[in-house]
DNA sequence: GACGCCATCTTGACATTGTCAAGATTTGGC
DNA sequence: GCCAAATCTTGACAATGTCAAGATGGCGTC
């Protein structure tokens, strides 16, 4: 079922993957339909079967990113289900290192895939899974005190807030040299989530 | 000194200001060069006479915007100078306004345009200006007990990721959609902030 | 087991775009 | 008024997204 050398097999998947190592070893820019369709070894027009176009590439390597995610998410939930406070930070922080790690896949991952009316739903309930997820760390953390009682969404809303604009701002280049010299990335996590606490997070 | 036909007079503003109207109107991707040229009334490689590339070119209405975003944030500072709690929620809220008037060009601001060693030292120069401008709110507000008394520059990195955050979030449309239908983004800027804040912001 | 349908893949083509080279046109300094 | 430098145009090329037509072959039907 491999190597028929015309009907690849699983060319969708590949497709993607495909996709995620030229977005780890090129960036976006060099993110093609015809490098991805190389790097597969078909044809340039190949990715059409599978993809109305560009954007629709794009919107699953993105999902895939959100899933990956959530799965790493989930080991921290269940690892630290009954330390409120490390649970809090360590899911910040796994966040963190997931854009870190992939940086490029990051930014696609959270640029507006939605261009227009066109929808991905796939895209869209992931996206909303995580967000669920994260919700439930939240909800854990107020019952423990961690977190301010109030209204889970609005305080979810918050609390990524913080961590995604840190991350971006760190990932676009933003804060200053000057400044990211005297701290690590983990400190300034933790003291910028900490000022949401209502606990030390030390 | 206008219309010789040949030489334009001032024809690098005018092809930033023809950026800005494009990014407008159809998006970063409609942004091309030949797009600003002909909006410009000029010849496709005209561009290149007054930048490099293409990225010097969004370098420049990067920059552009960060000037002023800067005016408008000075003039908050300037009518609220003497009400900490007023001026944190509206510079915040200028910040905001600033992103929802111009979706793309604030992505474009914010996107590493810092793309591999180029550098651009408007850019760095206005960006790092605009960050100073914060802190100086950042230490009003410090001073006046509304926000915690700490380092300036990490208080301002908090601040900022919070407000950045949320911007981007809503922007790349991350909020889920009933969430955002319950509560207006005023509102939600503002309970955002109180999470960092020592007093009530209302 | 042969046949035909349909998903899958290839080839070829086209418009858009970023970029560069060569040349035309001005302007400003001398 | 003339020359050099700045500015702008024309023409070309490669990369890319996308579409149309056709090739290929797996799979179910008889």
């Amino acid at each position: 079922m491999s190597t028929s050398s015309y009907h690849h097999g699983d060319l969708k998947n590949a497709l993607i993957k495909a996709g995620v190592k030229i977005l780890a070893k090129e960036g976006v820019s060099g993110l093609s339909l015809r490098k991805v369709a190389k790097q597969a070894g078909v044809s340039h027009a190949a990715p059409y079967s599978h993809f109305a176009d560009k954007q629709a590439l794009i919107a699953a390597i993105s999902t895939e990113g959100f899933k990956q995610l959530y799965i790493q998410i989930e080991e921290i939930r269940a690892a630290y289900k009954n330390k409120p406070k490390t649970l809090l930070v360590e899911t910040a922080w796994a966040y963190m290192q997931f854009a870190f790690n992939e940086p490029d896949r990051f930014k696609l991952m959270f640029s507006s895939v939605l261009e227009k009316e066109k929808e991905y739903p796939d895209y869209v309930e992931s996206s909303r899974k995580n967000f669920e997820q994260i919700v439930d760390v939240v909800k854990v953390c107020q019952s423990a005190g961690v977190l301010r009682d109030d209204s889970p969404d609005l305080i979810t809303v918050s609390v990524w807030s913080v961590v995604h604009g840190l991350v971006m701002l760190v990932l676009e280049g933003q804060i200053s040299h000057t400044v990211l010299e005297q701290h690590d990335l983990k400190s300034m996590l933790i003291f910028t989530l900490g000022q949401m606490a209502l606990v030390e997070l030390t």
